[in-house]
RNA sequence: GCCGGAGUGGCGGAAUUGGCAGACGCGCGGGAUUCAAAAUCCCGUUAUGGCAACAUAGUGUGGGUUCGAGUCCCACCUCCGGCACCA
């Protein structure tokens, strides 16, 4: 019977959101409701485990957007929902909170960066509160809590200490190279810097044929110790940049804006070279690639990721120089158009450059390869519209028909990719097409298009002409012989290349992770002890770094302004030494946080391995291991994921962790969106100045009528909306289930706070069905349950137990909703409801909404929370029908309905169809010729 | 330019993947309740024609496959996201 509390006193509880959503957050945080002990632990016990993972905010200053909840509702479902089914559920939170903007405020007024970052952490975190989400705030971390920076150098430290031994084709620790090449296993190549493994059983032997390999103990201690280096993982390297020197700092791509300004500022960036810490990212390439297949991501995540990493098969081809000793070296993935190349280009940066420049061609080119220069990588191929280019004077030899063609230097090629040089087929490639038509150079054809396309700039593949004994074949046989042919001349050999470069990995800025190093002017860097670390951030009191006019002035930190931290002995040598400046870009933290939230307060390791083993390890729903679940925006599509599956690689390689990715499974929440007004001219308009009452928007101030469009949320459009007002306004369960019920998850939605008022109607309906209401004018609504039991209202959650269910595994919280929905409204139709149904559709309601589900749980006489309550068991005896209702269709248009017993047969069902008086009607004097019945669907007769 | 994704009522969106287009919600219309309003409850709501039963059209555009297409194929248009001289 119904529960005491619902009808004892004269006045029925109203759904005051208010105060049930605090009380019972405040029951959650009392009671540790979702504190998930660790393997281990005393109270821990032993079932299947979710991982369900949120990308963790940064902490700015603005705040929540109403696009962080929309991900952390939909996990916050799964969790619950996996707690009800039995599982272990580790969900935490945390924050990505080192980063610019925090400093840039600190450098305009001179507050602190902890400080502030400590104030937004705060509000954030109240915000993040007001939803009721099921996180275990115990393991919360802060990627600038010294505990945690702490292991984000150890990873540093692993990086640095280790190299990529291609034989294993995994990270070694660097003492094993150190062994292979004293022992004379490993052996150093050409260049000198590199290592190259045994070219047969006899080293000795290869050493001594081979003019360009070097043993390793016959080079003196810096040598060895350049070679050393030049193999970690962690190297540094000059290489260019974007230099800001109004900020002091280098810039990443994302941060230069078109025009080659920074983004934060509008100073100008040069491309300049620097000695930078880079991580090695690169040897990495094939498992990162390899690896995407099998994970469950989003296709076009995983798409992203392929074409970032860029791989790409051709090969690298020698081309003589006319009259001259050097040689250049191009890369292509068309050997087959060799016989095409008309003329070669180098890079304006391409060393070969100076030495191949003819005398006459030297003023000339020396403009040219100046101003290029001067641009950045983004604004040349911003004003890639119109080629540029410059003549050397130089030839090159084809190495096929031993033609002489002219050499250019053009800044259509970059130095950062292949060899820097290429040779161009202006008759198959567009942009060597546009440049030789430009300049005036030969087009010729060596691939034959399919009938009817144009030779001219057709790249695809074909059958080669003009190409001597190599005509007739296909392309793809092409490229294998003729790269066959070179490799035997000793003119060119198969080669790979990727597109991504290693990871430029340090920044001048103040807030961030210190490197542990310190650089000796004799050991040159030399890494911390892992047990000296943290190497905590100095404080410091002027934030800004030395600005400059001079875009060759060398770069100077904040940190340098700190002496009696930077300037320190060197541990090998005793020296003075001074400790790494720069410090890690934002991305290192975030690139291992979700295995330090597994054991965030282990002071002797980053993560307990027992404990990495149990979360991370492979389940039957995710079966390469790692996080189980992972949402969040797209826009971390690549980096942010790449970087992380690149430490999480090395981690696995050194042994430190037991799965090869660190996320089985990932999920893009869509992006939402919301309206943005205009008025007539132009200017952007706030929500608070728009009525919407009419038929169309019209400003209150003026009257004056608006234009509407549906935006990115940003301030400069004012149409920002805040969760907090809606909150305020409708509650946090409102607010979790309009979300959900905007659309699909992953689809970009706009936000229409218009909308709302539905889902609080329902959540209100389901109130009153279960504890009834008393309005202020004192008029009491019953609840329906305590009517007696409807059969056909069980049937209905029987139906609903297993749609809502399917609907969650699926992440398609929309469908869930509706589902809920259309189940009250037939409660409300038959006018009664049972206690024990009550409670099933609580539980199913609970994962989306909790707090109004625990406070009617209550209600109902419970005690406990329902967070735990088994899921709701659904009969199939009890979906099954006696009689199904079939469309019949005459010519696939709909003429008729039929009522039949489900187990009727087709041919009972022929009958029923032809008997229906307007189907009847239609076939009356038509030739039935094909008569379709798809079971429990529908029937289709063909007619003539 | 290349690679993804998407176009369905006035609006957000459903449609067991080839089988009753428009579930559910918003908005709108009507009714009940109320002195009245709000709130609530019930009914209706793709368009056109018709009092109605019903008929016809209909899922961005044009073609196609099929007994049957929102769903599959071909061509195109628009919007969103990503990459962008990658040789």
């Amino acid at each position: 019977m119904i529960a005491s509390g619902a009808s004892a006193g004269a006045t029925m509880p109203g759904y005051d959101f208010g105060a049930i959503e605090s009380k019972w957050q405040k029951y959650w945080d009392d009671n540790r409701t979702f504190v998930q002990p660790n393997p281990g632990a005393p109270d821990f016990v032993d079932k299947p485990k979710l991982y369900v993972l949120d990308m963790f905010p940064y902490p700015s200053g603005a705040g929540l957007h109403v696009g962080h909840p929309e991900g952390y509702t939909a996990t916050d479902i799964v969790c619950r929902y996996a707690r009800m089914k039995g599982y272990n559920v580790l969900h935490p939170m945390g924050y990505d909170s080192f980063g610019l903007p925090a400093e840039q405020y600190a450098v305009e007024h001179g507050v602190h960066p902890a400080r502030t970052t400590d104030d937004n952490i705060a509000n954030i975190e109240r915000q993040i509160k007001m939803f009721g989400f099921s996180y275990d705030w115990s393991r919360r971390l802060a990627t600038t809590d010294v505990k945690y920076y702490r292991w984000t150098q150890w990873i540093f430290l692993q990086l640095f200490n280790s190299w990529y031994n291609p034989e294993t084709n995994s990270a070694r620790p660097i003492g094993e190279l150190v062994d292979y090449l004293e022992s004379g296993q490993l052996v150093l190549d050409f260049f000198g810097n590199a290592v190259t493994p045994p070219y047969g059983e006899d080293v000795a032997a290869v050493v001594g044929t081979q003019a360009d390999t070097v043993r390793f103990t016959d080079l003196d201690d810096d040598q060895k110790r350049q070679v050393i280096d030049a193999q970690r993982l962690a190297y540094v390297d000059e290489v260019p940049v974007n230099w800001c020197p109004a900020l002091g700092t280098v810039l990443s791509n994302e941060e230069v804006t078109n025009e080659g300004r920074s983004d934060r500022g509008d100073h100008p960036v040069f491309r300049r070279n620097l000695k930078q810490w880079m991580l090695r990212i690169t040897a990495y390439c094939d498992r990162l690639l390899d690896d995407v297949d099998a994970l469950d991501w989003p296709e076009s995540v995983k798409i992203m990721q392929r074409n970032w990493i860029g791989k790409s098969q051709g090969a690298e081809v020698t081309f003589p120089i006319d009259g001259s000793d050097e040689i250049i070296d191009v890369y292509t993935t068309r050997p087959d158009t060799l016989f095409g190349a008309t003329y070669m280009v180098l890079a304006p940066e391409h060393p070969l450059v100076g030495a191949i420049t003819t005398d006459d061609c030297r003023p000339a080119v020396r403009d040219y390869v100046r101003a290029a220069a001067g641009k950045s990588e983004l604004e040349r191929t911003a004003d890639a519209k119109e080629k540029t280019g410059c003549f050397t004077g130089a030839y090159a030899i084809n190495p096929v028909n031993h033609e002489k063609i002219p050499i250019w230097v053009a800044d259509y090629v970059m130095m950062g990719y292949g060899t820097g040089a290429i040779m161009a087929v202006p008759a198959h490639d567009t942009r060597d097409f546009e440049f030789a038509r430009k300049f005036d150079l030969p087009i010729v054809q060596v691939v034959g298009p399919p009938e009817g396309v144009d030779w001219q700039g057709y790249v695809g593949e074909g059958t080669a002409i003009n190409s001597g004994k190599y005509d007739g074949l296909p392309t793809a046989e092409f490229k294998r012989q003729i790269t066959e042919s070179l490799e035997a001349d000793g003119a060119g050999r198969f080669a790979t290349n990727y597109k991504l470069r290693d990871w430029l990995f340090s920044r001048q800025r103040y807030w961030g992770e210190p490197f542990p190093i310190i650089n000796c002017s004799k050991c040159h860097s030399v890494p911390l002890n892992p047990g000296d670390l943290p190497l905590e951030l100095p404080e410091i009191d002027d934030f800004s770094p030395a600005v400059s006019d001079d875009p060759d002035a060398p770069p100077s930190p904040p940190l340098g302004k700190v002496a009696d931290w930077l300037n320190v002995l060197c541990p090998t040598c005793g020296g003075e030494a001074k400790r790494e400046l720069n410090t890690m870009p934002q991305w290192a933290g975030s690139c291992w946080y979700y295995l330090r939230y597994l054991d965030p307060d282990n002071d002797s390791d980053f993560c307990d391995p027992e404990i990495e083993k149990y979360w991370m390890g492979p389940s039957r729903e995710n079966p390469i291991g790692g996080v189980d679940l992972y949402i969040g925006g797209a826009e971390h599509a690549v980096l942010h994921l790449l970087y992380a599956r690149f430490w999480h690689k090395v981690l696995y390689d050194l042994g430190h962790v037991t799965s090869p990715e660190p996320f089985g499974k990932l999920f893009n929440q869509g992006m939402i969106r919301s309206f943005a007004y205009r008025d007539p001219r132009g200017v952007y308009v706030g929500y608070d100045d728009v009525d919407l009452s009419g038929d169309k928007p019209v400003q209150k101030s003026t009257g004056a009528e608006l234009s509407e469009s549906v935006e990115k949320m940003s301030k400069s459009l004012k149409n920002v909306v805040n969760p907090d007002d809606v909150i305020a306004e409708y509650g946090a369960d409102t607010f979790r289930l309009y979300e959900m019920f905007m659309g699909p998850l992953d689809a970009s939605k706009p936000w229409n706070t218009r909308d709302i008022p539905g889902m609080h109607r329902f959540l209100r309906r389901a109130w009153r069905m279960v504890a009834g209401d008393e309005d202020s004018d004192g008029n009491v609504t019953e609840p329906l349950i305590g009517g007696g039991r409807d059969e056909d209202i069980e049937r209905e959650l029987h139906k609903l137990i297993k749609k809502v269910g399917e609907d969650y595994d699926a992440l398609k919280f929309n469908t869930a909703i509706a589902a809920l929905t259309e189940f009250v409204n037939a409660v409300y139709r038959a006018g009664s409801l049972a206690v024990d149904q009550a409670e099933r559709f609580l539980l199913l309601l609970a994962p989306m909404a909790p707090h109004i589900c625990e406070e009617l749980w209550s209600i109902l006489a419970h005690e406990k929370t329902l967070a735990y309550e088994p899921w709701p068991a659904f009969d199939e005896a009890m979906l099954a029908v006696d009689t199904i209702e079939l469309p019949v269709q005459i010519n696939g248009k709909l003429r008729g309905r039929i009522t039949v017993d489900a187990d009727a047969t087709n041919d009972q069902i022929i009958q029923a169809s032809k008997a229906d008086p307007k189907v009847a009607a239609a076939i009356e004097d038509k030739e039935i010729i094909k008569e379709i019945v798809i079971p429990n669907r529908m029937v289709n007769l063909v007619v003539k």
